[in-house]
RNA sequence: GUCCCCAUCGUCUAGCCUGGUCCAGGACAUCACCCUUUCACGGUGAAGACAGGGGUUCAAAUCCCCUUGGGGACGCCA
């Protein structure tokens, strides 16, 4: 049996939003489940097109995602797209070059051996030619596309020219989709494609199924945005006499409006996930269970990479597109947030709270770094969690101290009791904190909540925050008095 | 205009291939209650879907057809 070899093969006209990256993990899923490879080949034949840094985006999030490259570009190769980038890895393999602008004789060999073998010809037809017959089409209300003026004109070699493929006027093609099951043509709609661009270098449609070839790629996956130009390729590889790989067309990930994911929904870009504070597991376990299911009798939403190495199937790929949605990814990012290690946390949330405040103290923030972390979704919420031990002055939501359950007078008496507790305190902690500070509700006749309530928005501003005493004791204790006392006058 | 794909709770989905065990299961979100110093976590419960219509069958979410709805393709983009 073949060695299963996959491949992602983005073309760097700019950010893939989580729908690519989804296509990415289940290509490599797939690899791994069967102990194969997964190559990453870089689309730049449109040159035109193609953006300073994509490259470099792509590797590193793949990187950043767990998602390991079996080969692809060389140092050299990724120099010339990226110039910039230094730290570019050695990717390389056996199947090079892994970039398309490099291989550009390949595809030029085989349009020739099209062309001669009766599969092919030259067009010289000018792209104000073509623009104007498509545009008689459209107001004809017609299908756009070639008419084949140049089909048996025998353009010559010196010319400027494309080659284009040569359909038959009639014919019926299928094949089987690993996800969709058997799909057919009686008579597709596709007029002649071009193979190969005026400029020499090639289309898609020729570039992937000779590097497909060459790079002896069992399993496709892509987007169903292909499953209409599939005719196309499954004429080339039948034309050729090659052998066809097994295609997995992959359903949508769709924007909350219902539409295909684009640049306008930029929170889908994968570094505004990665700069908004989720985990990498967190973001592949989610993009995983959009659009794939582990079948019957698993109820698990929670899976490791390893774990979801163990259980991928094609089986399980899902037909119909899917929505994402931010709350679940929100979900389970604090359920992995939880997992991780305190040293892991900080890594992330470090950067974050250095940026975030000038007088940033880290041995107060480890003070309450556990009861933090224990209570985030993502960490773009830390700031805002533990501002009050970083800032000098205070903002707090004084309007919510009083209640039905207490006038401003009995918070000023919770206030006075709580600053004379405080002071008698022979030793400043957790513990001695909570067991002077409860004491006060039976002293002054009054239930805990309001009390607590009174003393949180005090010390920290806030209603909702990480467990009172703990943040009291991060704050320390002359800190805690003057921010009682700052209340009280605002009373 | 032509062709292709898709269709189960608001969302992600299980079930569909191999009809009966499904008055449809889980998760997120929502609501209520419990736990609780707030928040979060956790627990319990509620509400919530087989797009519509025809067949086939003793029996259909499951098979077939039509309609509708959504998505996609028709480029010297990928």
């Amino acid at each position: 049996m073949k060695k299963v070899r996959t491949r992602f093969a983005p073309s760097p006209t700019g950010f893939q939003h989580i729908g690519g990256f989804r296509t990415a993990m289940f290509a490599w899923l797939f690899a791994k489940a069967n102990n194969g490879d997964f190559v990453l080949r870089i689309e730049n034949t449109d040159q035109a097109r193609s953006v300073n840094g994509a490259t470099k985006y792509i590797i590193e999030s793949l990187e950043w995602l767990g998602i390991d490259i079996s080969e692809g570009p060389s140092y050299e190769d990724l120099k010339s797209i990226d110039e910039y980038w230094e730290g570019a890895p050695e990717l390389n393999g056996n199947y090079g070059p892994y970039i398309q602008s490099e291989r550009l004789t390949k595809y030029q060999a085989m349009a020739e051996k099209l062309i001669n073998e009766g599969f092919a010809y030259r067009c010289d037809c000018t792209p104000e030619m073509l623009e104007k017959e498509r545009n008689e089409q459209m107001a004809r209300r017609e299908m756009p596309g070639y008419s084949g003026y140049c089909r048996t004109r025998n353009v010559s070699k010196d010319s400027s020219h494309i080659v284009r493929l040569k359909l038959p006027g009639q014919f019926s093609i299928s094949f089987d989709d690993s996800v969709r099951g058997h799909i057919s043509w009686e008579n597709p709609p596709l007029r002649d494609p071009i193979l190969l661009k005026s400029n020499g270098s090639a289309t898609y449609h020729l570039a992937s199924v000779v590097d497909d070839t060459e790079m002896e790629i069992t399993h496709v996956f892509r987007g169903e945005e292909w499953i209409p130009t599939t005719p196309i390729h499954l004429f080339l590889y039948d034309s050729l006499g090659i052998e066809r790989p097994i295609f997995s067309h992959l359903s949508h990930i769709l924007g909350v409006d219902g539409k295909k994911l684009s640049k306008r929904h930029g929170a889908a870009s994968l570094n505004v996930f990665r700069e908004e504070g989720y985990l990498p597991e967190a973001i592949l376990n989610y993009i995983t269970r959009i659009g794939w299911s582990p079948g019957e009798g698993e109820e698990r939403e929670i899976f490791s990479i390893d774990e979801l190495v163990k259980i991928f199937s094609l089986k399980g790929l899902s037909k119909s597109s899917g929505v994402y949605d931010v709350a679940k990814l929100q979900w389970m990012n604090g359920v992995y947030l939880r997992e991780i290690s305190l040293a892991r946390f900080n890594e992330f949330a470090l950067p974050l709270l250095e940026k975030e405040f000038v007088n940033f103290d880290r041995s107060k923030w480890d003070l309450v770094a556990p009861v933090v972390k224990d209570r985030l979704k993502v960490f773009n919420e830390i700031p805002q969690m533990v501002e009050f031990l970083f800032v000098e002055n205070l903002k707090r939501d004084i309007d919510q101290i009083t209640s039905k359950k207490i006038d401003s007078e009995g918070v000023r008496k919770v206030l006075e009791k709580a600053i004379e507790k405080i002071k008698n305190l022979n030793d400043f902690s957790i513990k001695s904190l909570e067991l002077a500070i409860k004491e006060i509700p039976d002293e002054l006749d009054l239930k805990m909540g309001p009390v607590f309530i009174a003393v949180r928005i005090a010390v920290t501003g806030k209603k909702a925050t990480p467990p009172l005493f703990d943040s009291m004791f991060a704050l320390g204790k002359d800190k805690c008095l003057k921010r009682l006392e700052e209340t009280i006058k605002l009373l």
